[in-house]
DNA sequence: AGGACACCGTTTGTACTGAT
DNA sequence: TATCAGTACAAACGGTGTCC
């Protein structure tokens, strides 16, 4: 584009460009007040594009400070006004930048155009349809993948709470009781611009809600970096391509067949089993660890992993789990027909306070797989002697640094006391299941005729670790 | 019937904040 | 320092009820 000289009085703009967006940036470069009464003249008849292609602007007689005149270069490729720069990918004005905050994720539902879907769109005709101005911000190159998520906010929230703790630490001395309640604006403040309650954006709301801190946490590190919080989001990524994944390598099992007998049911298992398998394979640091440790880990860890790993199949409603769309969904009740009321009720309990876990955060679940797979010695049974591991340092690292994402990121995302909560409960749990899980172990064995035993899946012989 | 107007929840625009 | 997400808050909007 050229923009040519300008007298003291008169400003020739000549754009030449085959984008269009260019056209409009340069369409309204000056002082607001100005473009605006430039705007209205012309929009009486709803201007049309090509006839604004090229414009003679007047420049105001007082001078503009070349600071001025930076912040007022760029127009909104939505509806033309002023703009600063990029927003969420695309040069858009400080109101759109809002707008498509707000609405980007919004539906055709909650958006409709009451005409017929092509509504222009201007500085003065933006407010007049949210469905047409939407439509306009992405198909000018907003991008939605630019909103932070619930979880990025509320990193970023925790993150500057932490850091006006730390400068108001260092800058005045800590005085001891103090009354006063300047903590609440941060929490009230997060929803006063929140989707109001009427709208059906409801889950954001409760979400950010969920995620802003109780208390502070008296640590004053340690809180979860955005490149964590990606690699938790990998992960729960790379938990949902595990079926995909698994299919893809074959499975012995074919998950739409429903199982009735007790071998059908373990065998069935092995497709769950190979599921779980290809998401850890899918972790950096199990992949790499070697041949004979991961086998170790897999043979020892992966069946009791499957309490917490149905969790998150788990249908509340219907009480049944399905991991996949075609798969059967089963209950429990082969676990009443197999281990008896007793054992049934214990089992559930523990299964129902994952489930509740996992119900309010599954990403909380999928890195405690993580974690306890890693574990070396996890299944404790005194019977079966576990092979020590080859790189047991590799392992113990790999499995630090989950333990702490995973805690990293109760305490960021949920807060300090629900962090402990839930961890807590995670770990009480698991200890009365690993002790429940050994007896059901020996037991399942003596559950199976010799010949059942013989067509057991070869994957389920070495998992369920007979012989 | 209908115009003027207050009321109130929602939407929009803008100023400002803070991390990177 | 510049950029670009976010939040805070006030103005604008639009639907509703009330009075005359
Ligand atoms: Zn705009
Ligand atoms: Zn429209």
């Amino acid at each position: 584009m050229d923009s040519t000289t300008s007298t003291s009085k008169k400003r020739r703009i000549m754009i030449i460009t085959a984008d269009e967006s260019v056209i409009e940036q340069i369409q309204n470069n000056t002082n607001a007040s100005f473009i605006k009464s430039i705007v209205l003249d012309g929009n009486g008849d709803n201007v049309e594009v090509s006839q604004s292609n090229i414009r003679t602007i007047q420049a105001e007689a007082q001078s503009l400070p070349a600071k001025k005149q930076k912040t007022g270069t760029l127009t909104c490729v939505v509806c033309s006004s002023p703009a600063n720069g990029y927003n969420f990918d695309a040069i858009t004005c400080e109101s759109c930048k809002a707008f498509f905050r707000r609405n980007a994720l919004k539906d055709s539902v909650e958006l409709e155009c009451r005409r017929g879907n092509n509504c222009d769109i201007t500085i003065d005709s933006r407010r007049r349809c949210g469905a047409c101005r939407l439509a306009k911000c992405l198909k000018s190159g907003m991008n939605r993948d630019r909103l932070l998520t619930a979880e990025q906010k509320a990193v970023k929230l925790r993150k500057i709470e932490e850091n006006r703790n730390l400068t108001t630490l260092t800058h005045s001395e800590p005085r001891k009781d103090n009354q006063d309640e300047d903590v609440k604006p941060i929490i009230t403040a997060v929803h006063s611009d929140a989707p109001s309650p009427k709208s059906t954006n409801l889950l954001l709301v409760k979400d950010v809600a969920d995620l802003l801190p109780n208390e502070p946490p008296s640590e004053k590190q340690g809180l979860l970096s955005l490149k964590d919080l990606q690699r938790v989001e990998t992960i729960q990524l790379s938990y949902e391509q595990r079926i995909e994944l698994a299919a893809r390598e074959g499975l012995p099992w074919n998950p739409t067949v429903h199982a009735t007998t007790l071998l059908d049911h373990i065998n069935s298992h092995s497709v769950t089993a190979l599921r779980l398998l290809s998401f850890f394979k899918q972790i950096p640091e199990f992949n790499d660890l070697n041949v004979h440790d991961r086998v170790t880990l897999i043979k020892y860890n992966l069946m009791p992993l499957t309490i917490l790993n149905c969790t998150l199949s788990y249908d509340v409603k219907t009480e049944t789990i399905q991991e996949a769309k075609s798969d059967v969904p089963w209950d429990s009740s082969i676990l009443l027909t197999v281990h008896g009321d007793q054992i049934y009720q214990r089992v559930k309990k523990i299964f129902e306070s994952f489930s509740r876990i996992a119900k309010y955060d599954q990403r909380i679940i999928q890195l405690a797989l993580i974690t306890l797979i890693l574990t070396k010695g996890f299944s404790a049974n005194s019977n079966v002697s576990e092979p020590i591991l080859n790189d047991g340092l590799a392992v113990y690292r790999a499995q630090s640094y989950y333990t702490e994402l995973l805690w990293k990121y109760l305490e960021t995302v949920h807060g300090y006391g629900k962090a402990i909560h839930i961890f807590n409960e995670l770990v009480a749990h698991f200890m009365s299941w690993q002790a429940l899980q050994n007896y059901l172990a020996r037991n399942l064995p003596k559950m199976l005729t010799p010949a059942e035993m013989n067509d057991l899946l070869p994957i389920m012989k070495s998992l369920i670790n007979i012989q």
